[in-house]
DNA sequence: GAAACTCCTTGTACGGTGTACGAGGCCGGG
DNA sequence: CCCGGCCTCGTACACCGTACAAGGAGTTTC
């Protein structure tokens, strides 16, 4: 059992996959379990936000007071290191498999990431704050490197090219995730948040003068379908940028050589 | 004034930049003032990261209590959002001019961005959750739309490309920037973190027979240059491949019109 | 000179957080 | 019967953001 306060002398081994821990199981009265915990702590996570997420409503929740929890773990981030593990096993691997070649292999795994960080916004801001190497985790980024090799890049150019594609992909399914809970928040549908925001934007007054280019990209939207739609078909077309890109220096490569 | 509590009825709303308030500026007794509060929370987000920053810390900093911020300030949040706009004032946007094509121009702003993610670990993760529209913000956004519409993409295609390209830098810089930080918590270069964290990976049981991949890409890298020299050089390469990318999406839509 | 008014700073307090610590309750085995 | 795990809980601490009201300092007005 590590206890928070000695975590935090060495941050660098912060992450609980790091140290093998027995896994409490609980016949005790309450019926708690360290999976039973963590899923609650997803759906909380998902309905209220990371911001809300407490050890004590986690813990009302499941009927018990929050000291319980500790039994089965050491602290909070924990919980969250092991919920967004447990979210990484919903990625759908055997579909990256099932698909043609690397190029719809890379859509697939593009496209299974941008689920994950929209059903769950509260990855984005996690992602980036713990080491990410539990067992799905690296069960995904495997599958990544595995597809990324396929490209026939050379070995040095591969992390490279697996930046280029999945920090896109995380970059672009955090916006479109916040957008959507921002628009939860405020209680519109995305499409009249999104109306009400580039109105809210174009009445400023720092707008007049500062961001016409953006302007006429506003306007080229709001007349194209709904916003969802816009979403699928910008994701879609980046890919493909990204795609073409790799190919390119695939034959370059390839011609130098 | 808007109080924090009225502000949080209207989350959409939840921007410094949207309700244009007179900057209280300060013939007070303190010599305080909003420019001042601002540059010493930088300075102690730069220092002590985002989570160590405390309203009762930058005051104590500035030599002040708490309570006088909020003359200043509504919220710990608005100094934050003031912090990173602030920080988007380090763009160096002379120089995206200076440059010869659109190629160099983006990649100018690529090296710019990047540069102040790398500089300030905390603007990635503050990044996520503010609307991001102060003036310094918006004139970097400008001059991206600007550059994008260079290339010669249709108006349709540009959302995309662009975000092909910045969420890939965003990505990138967050993830070198967390590396960074991370290593000066433990108190090592980062190089030796890096041998470290390979290590450490590779010792844990988890990872025979699961990552041989990332072994050999692993291998192929502490055998290359110290660690600063490869996350230039693949990010370099990575945004060559979107270059690309974007060439060929501008040559087919070309032929295709 | 006194009073009034504005600008700024402060002290105190409230409701929240994560979690350390120690006291117990339940339970199976000796 | 008692003992030693396993599990749960109550209490307490330090810290957080910030509401609220009181007050000091400086300037303006009579």
């Amino acid at each position: 059992m590590v206890k928070a306060a000695e975590r935090a002398k060495n941050p660098a081994r912060s992450s609980v996959w790091l140290e093998k821990r027995a896994t409490r199981s609980g016949g005790g009265p309450a019926g708690l379990d360290r999976d039973r915990i963590v899923a609650a702590a997803v759906r909380m996570l998902d309905e209220e936000g990371l911001a809300k997420l407490s050890m004590r409503k986690l813990a009302t929740e499941l009927g018990v007071t929050a000291m319980s929890l500790y039994w089965y773990v050491d602290t909070k981030d924990d919980i969250i290191e092991f919920a967004m593990d447990s979210v990484y096993g919903e990625f759908d691997l055997a579909a990256v498999d099932a698909a043609r070649d690397w190029r719809d292999r890379m859509r697939v795994l593009a496209r299974e990431y941008r689920k994950m960080l929209v059903r769950h916004p509260w990855m984005s801001p996690s992602a980036g704050q713990y080491l990410n190497i539990g067992p799905n985790a690296i069960a995904v980024g495997h599958k990544i490197h595995e597809t990324v090799a396929e490209t026939g890049l050379p070995l040095e150019r591969r992390p490279s090219a697996t930046s280029a594609v999945f920090q896109f992909v995380y970059g672009y399914g955090t916006i479109e995730s916040r957008f959507g809970r921002r628009a939860a928040e405020a209680g519109m549908s995305q499409d009249e948040f999104y109306v009400d925001s580039v109105n809210a934007f174009r009445n400023d007054p720092e707008f007049t003068g500062r961001a016409e280019v953006l302007g006429e990209i506003l306007d080229e939207r709001t007349s194209h379908g709904n916003l969802s739609e816009i979403w699928d078909r910008d994701f879609v077309y980046a890919l493909d940028v990204l795609i073409a890109g790799i190919e390119v220096m695939v034959a370059r490569e390839a011609e130098g050589a």
